[in-house]
RNA sequence: GUCCCCUUCGUCUAACGGUUAGGACACCGGCUUUUCAAGCCGGCAAUACGGGUUCGAUUCCCGUAGGGGAUGCCA
């Protein structure tokens, strides 16, 4: 109660799409504060005038909310620390940058990323050496001798070369750089814009966020912001490091991988919960044995941040959908309904009363439908294949099948005598009852003196397409007698 | 090159220094049977390697190997 307010944020840079990483870091993020009833805050860091779009923003924007990680502070939202876009923060940033600057804390560096490259190979060292401290004790002659060439400087925060920077981090416990590691790098780079390295310290500071739960990349960006904070004054928040994302193979997840942005799996047929809940389990876990199908509630009830772990996880698609199926399992029939209700629209599939099926409106009889089918979704995307034969005559066979189940001269027959008694028992003007078709199957299996299965197997290809389905009868019932009938025969005639 | 991190079944993971190393996905088998799913039951399968410390290491320390990250006026 007396704690300060936990705060917690994800900042993503508008210059892709929301990619599983990022998602599931903002996930983790998003967790904490439900759980411990604290505050999420989304800030965009757009400092990177070059890379950042507008499309990009939006996508990010549309992917937090497919998840449904909906953020208390941020764009759109309001909140008491705004704006939340770093590009219209430059003035706050500008004031922290002279601050520095009086106290003598910032050099101004002429050179160019070329030069130090340069001179790194000149030395023998590797390009990627990092800076080397060449502006670091410039005289005011040297500067103005750079500035009389036209040159522009960034400015450079001087960190110290001795000792160690350490932090106690919630992922990895005690972290330790020698300083002798750390170059100054650029806080305000030549454009006006500062760096992510020190916008990212203003924002978390300003903003009071008290834990930076962020990705295993900023690691080592860590030490040089601690510097930042100390020049500044400030007390660094409480850090927190998640393991990566890998693809399958363990390397970096990218797009040779599959999908990687979180529009792709919306699109790809995956419940928003089934990806959050996947998501959850790629370095977390709830711990001991059990079920790893969680509900958002369930989730936030379960999440710790300690149980988070420090090894990276690889991306996984029979779990996912193991998981997506389970989530899609456990729909309530009414949401259910509002998920596949559109597909129908799309495709103009409405109930007509000729059909003589138990139900009175297309919603009813869809709802009867899923209610059949219950378990047998796994996929979104697959919906539309499944149902299809309740509503359309025009549903693909599958030519095995056929080939298998409906080629027999003998089985064409048998099928034509199937049509005539189940016209004969069914009601002409009523809906007709499981019972009826299995009774008058069955009976008429025997008077054939075959199995049921003889009857059975070529009626579900007749009246489905495929060798997979739903009990026959309760088919039979709910596409209707006089459909049934009809698509007997079809197959017979065949 | 330098700095940092990671390593338990194929994958995600659990395990106060003492467990027959547990669960989940995938896979295999069985039950059921009106097919396919689902469900239930069962099975296969792991502590990267080498040294220590310890009565006892998956667990602590060191090294090796493999993988990842950083080393940007990208974030």
């Amino acid at each position: 109660m007396s704690d300060p307010k936990i705060r917690v944020r994800f900042a993503p840079s508008p210059t892709g799409f929301l990619h599983v990483g990022g998602a599931r870091t903002a996930l983790f993020n998003w967790l904490y504060a439900r759980k411990v009833g604290g505050e999420f805050v989304l800030r965009i860091e757009d400092t990177d005038q070059e890379r950042s779009t507008e499309e990009s923003y939006a996508a990010i924007l549309r992917g937090m909310e497919w998840l449904g990680l909906d953020w208390d502070e941020g764009p759109g939202a309001g909140g008491d620390c705004g704006p939340y876009l770093q590009s219209e923060r430059l003035d706050i940033y500008r004031e922290h940058i002279d601050a520095l600057r009086t106290d003598g804390k910032l050099y101004p560096c002429y050179c160019t990323s070329e030069e130090i490259k340069g001179r790194n190979l000149a030395k023998g060292e590797d390009a990627f050496a990092g800076y080397d401290g060449h502006c670091r004790e410039l005289t005011t002659e040297q500067r103005s001798a750079y500035e009389a060439e036209g040159r522009d400087p960034s400015w450079r925060l001087r960190t110290p070369d001795q000792d160690s920077t350490f932090w106690y981090d919630i992922v990895y416990d005690k972290k330790e750089f020698p300083n002798s590691s750390l170059t100054d790098r650029v806080v305000l780079k030549k454009d006006g814009f500062p760096t992510y390295n020190f916008a990212v310290v203003v924002d978390d500071h300003l903003m009071g966020i008290s834990h930076c739960l962020r990705g295993d990349d900023h690691v080592s960006n860590t030490p040089f912001q601690i510097h930042v904070y100390q020049a500044l004054g400030w007390t660094p928040p409480k850090f927190g490091h998640m393991p990566m994302i890998l693809g399958p193979d363990r390397k970096r997840l990218s797009k040779r991988h599959g999908a990687t942005s979180v529009e792709e799996f919306a699109g790809m047929g995956y419940l928003p919960d089934a990806m959050v809940n996947y998501l959850a389990l790629l370095g977390w876990s709830a711990g001991g044995s059990g079920d790893e199908v969680f509900a958002r509630t369930e989730l936030i009830k379960k999440f710790s941040l300690k149980k988070v772990n420090s090894s990276p996880a690889a991306f996984d698609y029979d779990k996912l959908n193991h998981i997506n199926a389970q989530h899609l399992k456990r729909l309530e029939p009414a949401g259910r309904l509002r998920l596949v209700e559109p597909m129908l629209a799309e495709r103009g599939w409405e109930l007509d009363p000729a059909w003589l099926v138990p139900a009175a409106t297309t919603s009813d009889y869809l709802g009867r439908v899923l209610n059949l089918l219950g378990g047998r979704f796994s996929n979104l995307l697959r919906v539309p294949e499944q149902i299809g034969f309740f509503f359309s005559d025009d549903f693909a066979v599958e030519a095995e099948a056929s080939a298998e189940h409906l080629a027999g001269e003998e089985t064409k027959t048998w099928l034509t005598g199937l049509a005539a008694k189940i016209e004969a028992a069914a009601p002409v003007d009523q809906a007709a009852s499981v019972e009826i078709y299995d009774e008058a199957v069955r009976a008429f299996a025997e008077e054939l003196d075959i199995k049921a299965g003889d009857l059975i197997h070529p009626c579900r290809v007749a009246l489905t397409g495929t060798t997979r389905s739903a009990g026959i009868f309760e088919v039979m019932e709910l596409i209707g007698a006089p459909r049934t009938v009809a698509r007997l025969r079809g197959a017979a005639a065949q």
